[in-house]
DNA sequence: CCAGTACTTAGGTTG
DNA sequence: TAAGTACTGG
């Protein structure tokens, strides 16, 4: 074939390889995705037919360019029928397509990490646990942990040596927790992330014909970034493959950095014990970086034990040196970051999308986006809080969740009383212990209250019948209805979109605008779902993978005028001619929980390592003296990677200035001040002018509110006072006008043991207890 | 029942 | 810091 001619020696003997097992064990920046592209183009040119391969990438985003390019050589026909994806998409799509043999529905929720956290507190709340003790995070490590290890509840409980350590740290009922939590998702129809993984294990070991339908389907499978896959994905790919064996795996140990989520270095290291007659290549040759950067992450690397012989190298000129870059504090270092990134595209004309800023945690993306806010640098931070993960979107998609699976716990506890509706804690406890104890769900209950609960007074009956009936009539038109249309209904008739605009802080307006983006965004799914032969696209359609997305996935790649912002472990298999690796701090990075054992110091060095990688041309190091934490000014030392890169790679002019300046050390409060930008309203709606909602990713949640004119608090008080007139409770009727101190004017709807339900055109419907609600009869 | 305030506590990377 | 929970007055 022609165009393995443009792959070197290596390369094109891995694309030409066909049958069997192999193994690509790439250098960073050595053209694998290039492998992996040409090798599945290969394949069809060889007879293979496009439906009888599986490949697996490590986020959508990659699996979506990968399927671009391969149309680009093949033929779009073709690749269409290609299965590309991420582990979890491709397995929640088989999952549901044969849910009724493991007992789930096929609209079964998955529950994202904060659901997931939700029904861990109910479960510890309920099982009358320490919660001091039994804390969330833990909890879901522990049941995560033994998930992606193919470890059952009842497994668990068997376990001697795992109950032994729950044990020593005075946790002994995980165990119970986790039968309770697998109940329990399973009784709302809903799977974690990792069950997707656990479930399809149990779905290919206990259904031996849908182990060979799909063995069938699947006759070539490649898995990309093989060093991050965990042993439920292990196991995975081993069953699927071992009818034809004809597997293909991709990766570097020295990429390995997701060990925290049970990824298995290991699983390379033993690819042979597997497949004896497997065919391994090695891909050396770097194409992206200068001499500089390869040999300088070469001298880090070495560092770590345990690793697959390999040289990488390059023929790329020698390059500049890396830059180390001190700062005072994190503050100066955002500044000399942006203020660098300026000068650059000034002097070498670069744009603003060939920068990179690199970072160990999230929280780091807050020094540098202000001060690439002040010079007017667009930019765009990746991860941290997703937009699928806001509030108010998460608020909008439970209707929609309930709506497709009624059983949805954690989806309807969210949005019984959201917005307000009058049914409140004491209510929805009392709805839960009638279903707990009738073991049916608390849709059923809610569906169904005279029959499952007793003791509930009149008007609350009324509230829970009403909103059944409301959920009752969105259910009815779901498989008729178009899924923006229906959305848009759920929207208004559910009293979100009322809420929302009525609030007109900037937050509330800024929540307002991402609950029209996420209806823009399933008009779009609309327009690009329907078909001739399928016109409607219904909304149980667009939940399907929507607990799956990123931020990447939703990236324009039309729209990239920006910087980018991003942890280190979001930018592996990224390149930027210009890279910035922030914070390189003791206690940061390497960070301080993974400083203790070899195994976790080693990979925060590979973390080192994929960081620098990324760099084609420049890449630059700096540290802040003193840098916030919860609010505190802490002093901070350089990391211990900056020492192991060998001198001669570096460039240090700018880490030897003199320490701290004194004015800068005394006055920790007024850096702080000085930097927030927030303080002048200019700056935000300069920046929001210039670079638009798409770019600006950070949750609106967490912006400081601007000044805005409060009602001075003594005002407020003399209003109270002075009203005087309030209405005997008797007056109080349905239909009266009404006046609150707060609230301002409204109409009585209803009125009912002591309770009135009023309507404010500014702040919505509300329940007020006539004995406490100061309301003045008007008009 | 609602909403404002006082207090606690986490602290890392992701699909 | 900032997010989440517990408490309290209307």
């Amino acid at each position: 074939m022609e165009y393995l001619n443009e792959l070197n020696t290596p390369q094109r003997a891995a694309a030409a390889h066909i049958k069997g097992a192999m193994m690509v064990i790439a250098g960073a920046g050595s053209g694998k995705t290039r492998v992996l592209t040409y090798r599945i183009a290969h394949l069809i040119d060889n007879n293979v037919d496009s439906f009888n391969i599986l490949a697996l990438t490590f986020t959508n985003k990659a699996a979506k360019e990968m399927k671009l390019r391969i149309a680009k050589m093949i033929g779009e026909g073709e690749a269409r029928n290609l299965w590309m994806g991420t582990f979890h998409s491709i397995f929640a799509r088989i999952l549901r397509t044969e849910a009724d043999k493991i007992g789930y529905p096929q609209n079964f929720t998955i529950y994202d990490t904060q659901d997931s956290k939700n029904l861990l507190k109910t479960i510890v709340k309920e099982l009358g646990l320490d919660d001091k003790l039994y804390k969330t995070n833990i909890l879901y490590g522990r049941i995560s942990s033994a998930k992606n290890n193919l470890i059952s509840p009842q497994a668990y409980l068997n376990n001697t040596s795992i109950m032994a350590e729950d044990k020593s740290n005075a946790r002994p009922r995980i165990g119970d927790v986790y039968i309770e939590y697998a109940k329990r998702c399973y009784k709302a129809g809903a799977m974690d992330f990792d069950d997707l993984l656990f479930i399809t294990n149990v779905l290919l070991k206990n259904h031996p014909d849908v182990l060979l339908k799909y063995q069938e389907k699947f006759k070539y499978i490649l898995v990309d970034e093989y060093q991050d896959t965990n042993y439920s994905q292990y196991l995975i790919v081993k069953r699927l493959a071992a009818r034809y064996g004809n597997l293909c795996v991709v990766g570097d140990d020295a990429q390995s950095i997701y060990a925290f989520r049970g990824a298995n270095i290991q699983n390379i290291l033993n690819f042979k014990k597997d497949y004896p007659d497997y065919n391994l290549y090695k891909l050396e040759q770097n194409y992206r970086s200068t001499q500089n950067i390869v040999d300088a992450a070469s001298s880090i690397i070495v560092n770590n034990k345990d690793q697959i012989e390999k040289k990488v190298w390059t023929s790329n000129p020698t390059g500049e040196k890396i830059r180390v870059v001190k700062t005072g504090s994190d503050n100066e270092e955002g500044k000399f970051v942006a203020n660098d990134i300026f000068e650059t595209i000034q002097n070498e004309q670069m744009s603003n999308e060939d920068f990179a800023i690199l970072y160990r945690t999230n929280m780091q993306s807050r020094s540098m986006e202000e001060s690439l806010r002040k010079l007017n640098i667009p930019y765009k931070i990746y991860g941290g809080q997703s937009f699928y993960q806001r509030k108010e979107i998460k608020d909008l998609i439970s209707y929609f969740r309930l709506i497709a699976n009624p059983k949805d716990e954690e989806a309807f506890k969210r949005i019984i009383n959201y917005p307000k509706r009058g049914i409140g804690a004491t209510t929805v406890d009392r709805l839960t212990i009638a279903a707990n104890n009738n073991d049916v769900s608390l849709w059923e209950v809610v569906e169904n209250p005279l029959k499952y609960t007793s003791g509930l007074n009149q008007g609350t009956t009324t509230k829970i019948t009403q909103f059944a009936l409301m959920i009752k009539s969105f259910k009815v038109k779901v498989e008729k209805t178009n899924a923006f249309d229906l959305a848009e209904e759920i929207a208004r008739v559910s009293g979100i979109s009322r809420e929302l605009n009525a609030d007109k802080t900037p937050e509330g307006i800024s929540r307002a605008e991402n609950i029209q983006e996420l209806l823009n965004g399933i008009k779009e799914f609309c327009d690009e779902q329907a078909t001739d032969e399928n016109p409607l696209v219904t909304l149980p359609d667009f939940m399907l993978d929507v607990a799956l997305l990123t931020d990447a996935d939703s990236d324009d790649p039309e729209d990239n005028d920006h910087v980018t912002l991003m942890t280190i472990h979001a930018s592996k298999g990224l390149e930027f001619p210009h890279v910035y690796i922030v914070g390189l701090e003791e206690n940061l990075f390497p960070s301080q929980l993974s400083i203790n054992t070899r195994t976790e110091l080693e990979e925060e060095r590979r973390l080192f390592y994929v960081a620098m990688t990324r760099a084609e041309k420049r890449c630059t190091l700096s540290y802040a003296m003193s840098r916030y934490r919860w609010g505190q000014l802490n002093p901070c030392e350089p990391s211990r990677f900056i020492d192991e890169i060998d001198s001669k790679y570096l460039d240090e002019s700018l880490a030897n200035k003199n320490d701290i300046p004194k004015h800068i050390q005394d006055m920790g409060g007024s850096i702080k001040g000085d930097s927030n930008p927030f303080r002048d309203q200019s700056f935000l709606n300069k920046y929001k002018k210039q670079s638009g909602q798409k770019t600006y990713t950070k949750k609106p949640s967490s912006t400081p509110a601007p000044h805005k004119p409060a009602i001075p608090a003594n005002l407020k008080k003399v209003t109270a006072s002075t009203t005087g007139n309030f209405a005997a409770p008797k007056d109080i009727i349905t239909g009266v006008q009404v006046r609150h101190e707060r609230f301002g004017k409204g109409k009585v709807l209803n009125v009912e043991n002591g309770k009135a339900t009023v309507f404010f055109p500014t702040s919505g419907q509300k329940q007020l207890l006539l004995k406490f609600a100061k309301l003045e009869v008007i008009g």
